[in-house]
DNA sequence: TCAAAAGTGTTTGTGGTACACCCATGG
DNA sequence: CCATGGGTGTACCACAAACACTTTTGA
């Protein structure tokens, strides 16, 4: 955990340098859940270093930008989408990660609903969803990347509300219970996940059904005043 | 949320651009208990710009060392230790937060035990303790980092075990009631704190006692195997 | 009338919470 | 012997978990 390199003394004051060695890059790790499986946008390198490799969607951050601009513009350029769940995930900065040199990366996740907009980024060509369960072989550090985003989504699935931002303006239980087995990679319990979800008081009914196969299901929206944040069980009272 | 700049298309590849305009720093928000109160370390600025504000301990990222690598270098130059928990909090990169230029901040927290080699940093002498609930005036953004990590303590304190390292190699359960009351700033029950902090098998009796005033107290230390983390209720079963 | 998916209650167990008194020591 | 902090048990309630059948529609 400790750096071999000489502690040489106090900080200096770099008041007035400018410029740094030190390259700084947004990426954004974009899932949505497509058939019944969680997927992330990737991008295919065409040039070295990793050519030929995937990558999340993401680029040098501008000067002239917030680190949130960036991320939110990487998502624009990519899915043309903006009103999306974004956050922040962690900052990947091991020395050896990118080999043109010294680089560290902001990394940020994005959830966007199913149906909207998927695909219609300017420069999609080369961009495809791909299955997080079975990622290909991808440039620098980035499965690791898209793997701690995982572990963040499934981790926030069980105390907040994010799930809905994965789903279209209205669904039906059944798909949001869908979208918590896909997630989780466990199947729930149909009664027990209505009776929670709907004492929560997260959900409102729209009053419209869905038809199709079998009984018509009632459509269901997220309410936006809803507090969606359960308080978890404390270790210590 | 959005920016108003323009958005010019694909990220181009700037795969032999490596310099760049952007600074980065690490900076490090060190806490300890003191006094039965939450501290943090900050130096005091000799400089401009905010010269005279209290800021937290940190600098600018050298180009041989990683993220974890700058922020331990930061700790031992300001404390001594190093075997502490450490851990990144976020990355501030607002356009403004550094009026000498765009700068973005990588912010770890250190937390570290409550005797040991408080203040032993060898450019110490500008740096103080002060209570985490009676900020002085800050430079930068460090008050919104300080309080952000004092938001990620007490979420994490109340599913896992990171109290523990606050504290002294053995103390009592006393002592760690109290700094868990410290930390989220409220009273707790005895009996029941006991119980389930014993329940959670993650102390083990060292068989000593420390006597003083009243009864002697049995001491603990923590088990080096607990897995001290809690499974949070789940929203959703 | 059948297939397919929607919808619905009860029981049992675990664990969170609230609460008050005796114990061991030093002065 | 008294002040000071250490240490202990129980009763109630809320919620998590397990579990199977009926309802409604379209083909």
């Amino acid at each position: 955990m400790l750096a071999a390199k000489p502690a040489v003394g106090a900080e200096p004051e770099r008041a007035h340098e400018r410029t740094s060695e030190i390259f700084v890059t947004v990426d954004v790790v974009i899932l949505a859940l497509r058939d019944d499986d969680l997927q992330v946008l990737l991008v295919k390198r065409k040039t070295p270093p990793f050519e030929g490799k995937w990558a999340i969607p993401g680029g040098a951050l501008r000067v002239d930008e917030s680190l949130e601009e960036g991320a939110m513009r990487t998502l624009r350029e990519k899915t043309g989408v903006t009103n999306v769940h974004l956050e922040q995930l962690y900052t990947f900065g091991a020395l050896d990660r990118d080999p043109r040199g010294r680089t560290i990366t902001v990394a940020y996740y994005a959830l966007v609903p199913t149906p909207l907009t998927v695909h219609a980024g300017r420069d999609a060509a080369d961009a495809q969803w791909q299955s997080v369960y079975a990622l290909p072989e991808m440039a620098f550090d980035h499965a690791e990347i898209v793997n701690y985003a995982l572990k963040r989504l499934r981790y926030k699935l069980e105390y907040t509300a994010v799930g809905f931002r994965l789903l279209p303006e209205t669904f039906t239980l059944s798909q949001l219970q869908r979208a918590y087995e896909t997630i989780l990679g466990e199947k729930l319990d149909k009664r027990n996940f209505r009776r929670r979800i709907l004492q929560a008081r997260v959900l409102e009914e729209t009053g419209e059904f869905r038809t199709g196969e079998g009984r018509p299901a009632r459509l269901y929206r997220y309410r936006a005043d809803a507090v969606a944040e359960i308080k978890a069980r404390r270790l210590f009272p």
